[in-house]
DNA sequence: GGGACGCTTCGGCAGTCGCCGAAGCCTTGT
DNA sequence: ACAAGGCTTCGGCGACTGCCGAAGCGTCCC
């Protein structure tokens, strides 16, 4: 092993990315980028590998940062820890090659069409539908590109006007674009993108596809988008 | 190996994270932070590592597109790919727990001392002084950080003033917070301050301490700063 | 043209790491 | 109390990868 003796000063680089550096590891993250627990068969089962091993790669992510754990009964559920690890894992992805096998069976091909209509990315939307979001805000001076994403002054008292709590400044950028690695086209994430996604589940404008990532959008949510965007019913009643 | 054969599809975040995850070419990473291209044979002094060993690991690193190449004679240079490879290395640095090793010489201990004071982070400016510049601009309102960071419409005019170009839109963010590993602040990176860190050069106001990413504010640039941003005669003479 | 220098290729060695299955612990539910 | 299920620990195996030195090729400079 070479990083165990780092021959200089400085961040320990390799610490991390070694981390991610292993086709299982690095499956469970981005299984975790859908922003919600996952128990640690879940993860087994998803990455095809047996509970110890999940169990020893789970504690090196949870000892290096990267995940948070709860332990609840007999569960043990595990999340990214961080917003900062999900743009680190999403930068990282969109660096890498799109390496998607051609999927085998019917009902796969179904589930992938619906993940890449609508889907969430850690806590914000993507997908077809997140980038079509994205692109009628940009349309409407809600978002400005000028110089780096930017939320505008319209922005902001429409998303108020829809009863999104615009988070107050922290740390976390507000907007922040992420790039879809299906749609190859950045949509809207950071605060202000996990806070419209939260308040779209909650007003009941979208709902989870069974507990997937996959979201589909209510009729309730197909009148809003509609109405406030302008997004097509052809593309809103898609699925 | 495990991660040659994905079980799942998706991006391949394994690859990319598997050219980071060794401690020799992290260090090479690393080094090139500093925006300049190096030669294979200067890195594998830095690393510690037998030329051999060098050229199979730059081969690596510019396979996966990380590294750009270029050959001069009997040199070959190489340099990060892209400010995102920069950005990604970064955000990879932040999350990782800084090991620095106490400075064992005394000469070691002043160049420590010099690029914590004033350095290069790729192609902008870091260490106490790029801390400082980005807070005297946040003071005097050429920088909001209210929704995440962007340069005001007075920023712009006092860049233009300064007779800084201020790059026109692209896919580059103008302004984008970095994180240093020494001063665990945020400073001031993007395409402006790429822009602002090269005019600083091209101005005179700063140069480079022999071949390393430390950098000496001038005479010259003592009253600049002093003048437009009223930076401390203390801070800007130290070294 | 010859020597120095930078880079590359090629074995070969050693250390690490990922994987599994078996056995054991703890919580839950009957 | 017992069975079931989730998680963990522990060897042990196999594979990969990083490292080096020696030898070779190309470029530069005397």
């Amino acid at each position: 092993m070479t990083s165990r003796r780092p021959r200089t000063k400085g961040p320990d680089l390799a610490s991390v990315a070694r981390l991610l550096a292993d086709g299982t590891r690095a499956s469970f993250c981005l299984a975790l980028l859908d922003g919600r627990a996952w128990t640690a068969t879940e993860l087994a089962r998803h990455a095809g590998v047996a509970a110890s091993t999940a169990t020893e790669h789970l504690h090196a992510l949870v000892r290096g940062n990267l995940l948070a754990e709860e332990r609840q009964g007999r569960h043990r559920y595990v999340r990214l820890a961080d917003p900062a690890v999900a743009e680190l894992i999403e930068n990282l992805a969109a660096m890498a090659p799109d390496q998607a096998a051609p999927p085998r069976s019917l009902s796969a091909s179904g589930r992938r069409r619906a993940l890449a209509h609508a889907r969430t990315c850690y806590d914000h939307l993507a997908g077809t539908l997140g980038v079509a979001i994205t692109d009628a805000m940009t349309e409407r001076g809600l978002l400005d590109w000028e110089h780096g994403l930017r939320l505008t002054g319209d922005g902001r008292t429409w998303l108020a006007k829809l009863g999104v709590t615009v988070p107050a400044a922290t740390r976390r950028p507000a907007v922040r674009p992420c790039l879809d690695w299906t749609e190859r086209r950045p949509h809207l994430a950071g605060a202000v993108g996990a806070a419209l996604c939260g308040h779209a589940f909650d007003a009941g404008w979208i709902s989870r596809i069974g507990s997937t990532r996959a979201v589909t959008v209510t009729s309730e949510g197909r009148h809003v988008l509609c109405d406030q965007l302008g997004l097509s019913e052809e593309l809103l009643s898609r699925r």
